[in-house]
DNA sequence: AGCGGGATTTTCT
DNA sequence: GAAAATCCCGCTT
C-alpha cells in the first residue's frame, strides 16, 4: 500500500488545504525519485474573486473542473510554472496551489533542474515547480500514478498551523486561505 | 532591506 | 492594451 487513499482531496479546497500539509510529493525523472514535504499551500475556488476558475472554465484551467487528485498546472508572467492539487466535487472548478515544500530525499536531484542552495530551492510555487521538474506535460496528471504522486506525511497538528492571507493577489486579500506549518524554514514568508 | 524593471503567455476589457 | 496565484537582478537607502 503505497499510495495514498486520495478521497480526502474529495471536499472544498478550504478544508483540502490544510490536510495537505505534511504531505509528500513523490517525483521520478530518469530513474531519480525526489521527495518533498508540502508546507505551504492556498485554497481557490470558483466563487473567489482571485481564482483563475472565478469566470468558469478555458482551455488554460480547464483541469480545475476535473476530478479531485489529480495535477493543475499553468504557466504564468511568461516564465513560470505553479502547480495546484484539484479538489472538491468534479465541476467545482477548486484547487489548491502548492506555495512551499521541503525537500527529503534527492536533493542533489532537484539541483540539477534548479541551481540554489538551502531554502531558496523550493520556498516558492514556481522554484518547486522548477527543481521538481514539473511543466505542462503533467497538468491533469493522476496524483495516484508515477511519475509524481502524492504520499502520506507525518500528520501536522492543527496547532502547529498558520492560516493567513493570501500571496500576490488584489483580489479576495483579506481571505485567510493560506496555510503553512508554523516555523518550517520552507515556508516563502512568515 | 526595500523598490522597480524585465521576462513574455493567457485572459479579459 | 493591461494585469496576472512569480522570480531575479540591480540600484538605492
Amino acid at each position: 500500500m503505497n499510495a495514498i487513499n486520495l478521497d480526502f482531496l474529495n471536499d472544498s479546497a478550504e478544508k483540502v488545504a490544510p490536510r495537505l500539509l505534511g504531505c509528500i510529493l513523490e517525483r521520478v525523472v530518469d530513474g531519480q525519485v525526489m521527495q518533498a514535504k508540502i508546507v505551504e499551500v492556498e485554497a481557490y475556488d470558483q466563487h473567489d474573486a482571485a481564482s483563475h476558475s472565478y469566470r468558469g472554465s478555458t482551455p488554460r484551467n480547464a483541469t480545475m473542473f476535473g476530478p479531485a487528485g489529480h495535477l493543475y498546472v499553468y504557466f504564468t508572467y511568461g516564465m513560470h510554472y505553479c502547480c495546484n492539487v484539484v479538489t472538491g466535487p468534479e465541476n467545482d472548478g477548486a484547487a489548491v496551489l502548492i506555495r512551499a515544500v521541503e525537500p527529503l530525499t534527492g536533493t542533489d536531484t532537484l539541483q540539477v533542474y534548479r541551481q540554489a542552495a538551502g531554502p531558496n530551492l523550493t520556498n516558492g510555487p514556481a522554484k518547486l515547480c522548477q527543481a521538481l521538474s514539473i511543466t505542462m506535460d503533467l497538468n491533469g496528471h493522476s496524483l495516484l500514478d508515477a511519475p509524481l504522486r502524492l504520499l502520506p506525511g507525518e500528520p501536522v497538528s492543527t496547532k502547529d498551523i498558520t492560516a493567513t492571507t493570501r500571496i500576490g493577489i488584489s483580489k479576495q486579500k483579506d481571505a485567510l486561505l493560506r496555510f503553512y506549518i508554523t516555523g518550517n524554514p520552507y515556508v516563502s514568508r512568515q
